[in-house]
DNA sequence: CTATTAGTTCGAAATAACTGAACAATGGAT
DNA sequence: ATCCATTGTTCAGTTATTTCGAACTAATAG
């Protein structure tokens, strides 16, 4: 295989002048040296890139798939070297952050406002992880930076944790349920009677974590935190929710915190990145998160 | 920009073999040779591909990028040539054949049966389309043969176009509908009472030629011939089906034909394929379509 | 029929790539 | 601590590739 990307470049002027000799002169070369560079391409491929037609050359039908495809190449080509240089500058070509369904994820669009005023030319992307997704999603390197969730189980090489906050999670019920006329604190029994929701796990390999809902019958599984905050809304189940999240709708009586027998969990949401991560974004990211943090 | 193929090759096997001297020898190379070649990228590029530490080199987080993102680079660039190397050798690289819904695509796997056997290397890709579909399909490009659809208004350039047969359009209904207990032949007031099942055009850009049910109220739109089929055997709705496509039904009386006032529609279906086309498996296709169709 | 343009051929020149020997730095092995 | 094998680099010399320019052929427009 001895393509090169010098003769594809060729080949694209070629095509896009409408001649050799227009071709030569866009690449400041002289028309016999692009008859060189075609026809050691040709040699070395195999088969015939143009077809002598009297005085001018059209593409064999090979030639054009070559030239369609090579255009693609080229552009890659560009794609690669920029992400390098980027790299190379201290700042990421891109930079996965997988936040938690836990946080509030609206409370990051200010930083992330912020960061893009900086011009860096990093591509962010957010994606949102439930329970032991984000924890996944560093370990295969599928993110840079995990915002919330749970710690791992033993350290993890070359994986920094920090502890961000404590979220308090109260059992909560919809306005009219039927649950908020039962005497309080609620019995498993009580509770069991009725629909639980549950976030699905967004891992997709190793149960990380088992649930803790595992004798319930009734169980509606939903894929975030804002679908299971909208169904216990609406009174289709029941279960914990993050204090933080809720606040408005038990401050405005739309959710009702039941104090419940055995005790409410807390749980830590930690911040998560790779120590051997130079990048700049990342640390800015990270830098930022523990400012945020410690207010 | 001044990568090279040929350098990124030097990377891969420096990484994969673990160093300069390593990779020297697997690309039968010697050691200065390698050193050459990296010093020259990283000049070219602008900045440094491997850190110098101790005797031993490594990647620079640029160099990562730069490797990791080569590799595919590299990979693309083989099935360029592979691409190229398959058209060349007369068979087309991608062969994208548009299904009117209209036709019977089981009688086509026997064809494709057949075809596969010959082991051409021909990546061969059906589409099902419904009504202007297949038209458009093949004046986009992205259609290289069209079995069964319209036939153009006028004679498009480069494509030509060959009836292939006449499909019969019944008015059915399914076994116990109410319409079979109606006096016939229906006119279009019995019929309009009844929800009409038509199927969508996929035809994305221009509406090539108008609906006959435009007046209609009650119109259940489906996506496929099959969907059709199935909504008026369920008797979900009624409408004109082609006889070829039912005749089976037909004939177990789980559908029903009504006579009706205007005539039954008939419509040619027509195979489509660009005269330009050198390829052998259009010319293939075509020879075996058109062979079909005289027998 | 000629002037013009396009592509090719070919020897020479320029450039780039490769080589081998010598060298410096490192990290095990003894 | 010393030696030695190994690694990467440097550099001058060699080889290969690419580019150039001039001469040449072929086709087309006026």
């Amino acid at each position: 295989m001895k393509l090169t990307l010098d003769a594809l470049t060729v080949l694209d002027a070629i095509e896009r002048k409408g001649s050799f000799a227009a071709a030569a002169q866009a690449l400041f070369r002289v028309p016999s040296t692009v008859t060189y560079t075609v026809q050691k391409l040709e040699e070395d491929l195999g088969f015939a890139i143009f077809k002598r037609v009297g005085r001018r050359c059209v593409l064999t039908p090979a030639g054009q798939v070559l030239l369609e495809q090579g255009r693609g190449l080229l552009l890659a080509a560009q794609d690669v070297v920029a992400s390098a240089h980027q790299v190379n500058s201290g700042w990421e070509a891109e930079l996965n952050i997988a936040i938690d369904t836990v946080w509030d994820i609206q409370n990051f669009y200010p930083l992330l406002q912020e960061f893009h005023q900086l011009n860096t030319g990093v591509q962010v992307n957010l994606s949102e992880e439930v329970m032991g997704g984000t924890l996944e999603a560093i370990i295969e390197q599928r993110a840079d930076i995990t915002l919330g969730g749970p710690p791992p189980v033993s350290p993890i090489q070359g994986i920094q944790f920090e502890s961000l906050m404590r979220a308090q999670w109260l059992f909560v019920v919809a306005k009219h349920h039927p649950l908020t006329t039962v005497a309080q604190p609620l019995t498993e029994q009580d509770t069991q009677a009725y629909v639980s929701v549950v976030i699905r796990d967004s891992a997709i390999q190793s149960p990380i974590r088992p649930h803790r809902n595992l004798g319930q019958k009734n169980v509606l599984r939903v894929a975030s935190m804002q679908q299971k905050i909208l169904a216990q809304l609406q009174g289709v189940g029941v279960g914990f929710l993050p204090r933080h999240k809720i606040q408005d709708y038990l401050d405005s009586g739309e959710l009702i915190a039941l104090t419940i027998e055995k005790e409410a969990p807390v749980t830590f949401q930690y911040c998560a990145w790779r120590s051997a991560n130079t990048g700049r974004a990342t640390q800015w990211f990270v830098d930022k998160i523990m400012a945020m943090k410690s207010v």
